[in-house]
DNA sequence: TTTTTATGTATAATTTATTATATATAAAGG
DNA sequence: CCTTTATATATAATAAATTATACATAAAAA
């Protein structure tokens, strides 16, 4: 799957690995990304598949650059999959709600500590959202060539938005469902 | 990851990698599933690690069953990672995202089908959380002494629920986002 | 009657992903 | 002056996950 990330920023243009990573990491990483040396070894196997291929750029006191460039067969790679529809939706890991389904003998403290650290997280990554993200991609729409694909990364970004929208909230609903049966707890007791 | 889910299904009661293969199926797999063959290899990895026993129950006509058991070593272990707080958000992979982001020279038409596909997917998936899991939990909660535990599945129900009308709601944005534009193209144009 | 579903375990092969490490240098910041 | 950041590639080791296959039987459905 990294390979269609791959293919994908190639078409935009030559780039490196090193160059590779930074285009993840400054756009899909919110919904793909990679380690530095699973694109290294991912772009190694595509270009023994024809699907890319590759020249040394020689720079001056800087390591060598390896500049990938796509190859027709690459282009017809990514549009096969682009082109073809998914039968099932896509399995999601959610780590926190694997530990939420086994925490009934956790202390209700520790867990409400867990979802309030992660509301701040998610706030953020909201607010990243809603001004760094969208500042890039209307940037990009205003200027070059690429209202178009501007159009497409927006619905990624808005995703994005309405995804940590929904976290927040399903926080603050568990965070409270878990509060009241706690202050029942300690009002049931005198105060010390 | 996943030793933490098979062992919090085993603190539940001994099962073997059968069993627990089908409570993944009926109560994780839409936050966090994995395949038999990655079942029955981890837990021997965790028998190796001492976090669970097992015993062969020799079964008449029916192939023996390995049933393992939670050691206090395992307990420990699962304790010590639910009490963990996570201090990052967990990193999701979004294929559909994906695929939006590099659709840009795709057909319009062809995109739309994918995510019209995608809706009904999503709205099954949205009415199952609603009916069948729901009416799961609540049966558990009424009856055996499992009514606490069903507190925690029943948030991690509501996020799937959550979620899948976000994704819906994203999904009809998206495709009339995709649509105006279309119909501009067609109308520009005289009908044959 | 044949096929599917359900019961059960196990391993081999492969793919995918992470962690760690090695090598090199320049510019900028503290 | 020292540390961090940025530039750049590459491999080894390990972990996690998927795909495929093998063996074995009974009941239920088509």
């Amino acid at each position: 799957m990294l390979k269609y990330a791959l293919l994908g920023f190639l078409t935009y243009k030559n780039a490196s690995g090193y160059d590779l990573k930074h285009f993840m990491d400054v756009s899909t990483s919110n919904f793909w990304n990679a380690k530095q040396s699973q694109i290294y070894t991912t772009l190694k196997k595509m270009e023994k598949e024809g699907l890319v291929l590759s020249h040394t750029e020689p720079q001056e006191s800087r390591p060598n650059r390896r500049v990938y460039e796509i190859t027709t067969a690459g282009r017809e790679d990514l549009k096969n999959w682009t082109a073809q529809p998914m039968m099932e939706i896509g399995s999601r890991k959610e780590k926190l709600l694997l530990k939420l389904f086994f925490s009934a003998q956790l202390e209700p403290q520790k867990i409400l500590t867990e979802l309030r650290l992660q509301k701040n997280l998610h706030q953020a990554q909201l607010n990243k959202y809603q001004t760094t993200t969208k500042n890039v991609i209307s940037q990009f729409a205003a200027s070059k060539d690429l209202q178009e694909d501007a159009r497409f990364w927006e619905a990624t970004r808005r995703f994005g938005e309405l995804y940590e929208e929904m976290y927040i909230r399903w926080l603050d609903e568990t965070i409270e469902g878990i509060c009241k049966p706690v202050d029942r707890l300690e009002n049931s007791r005198p105060v010390d």
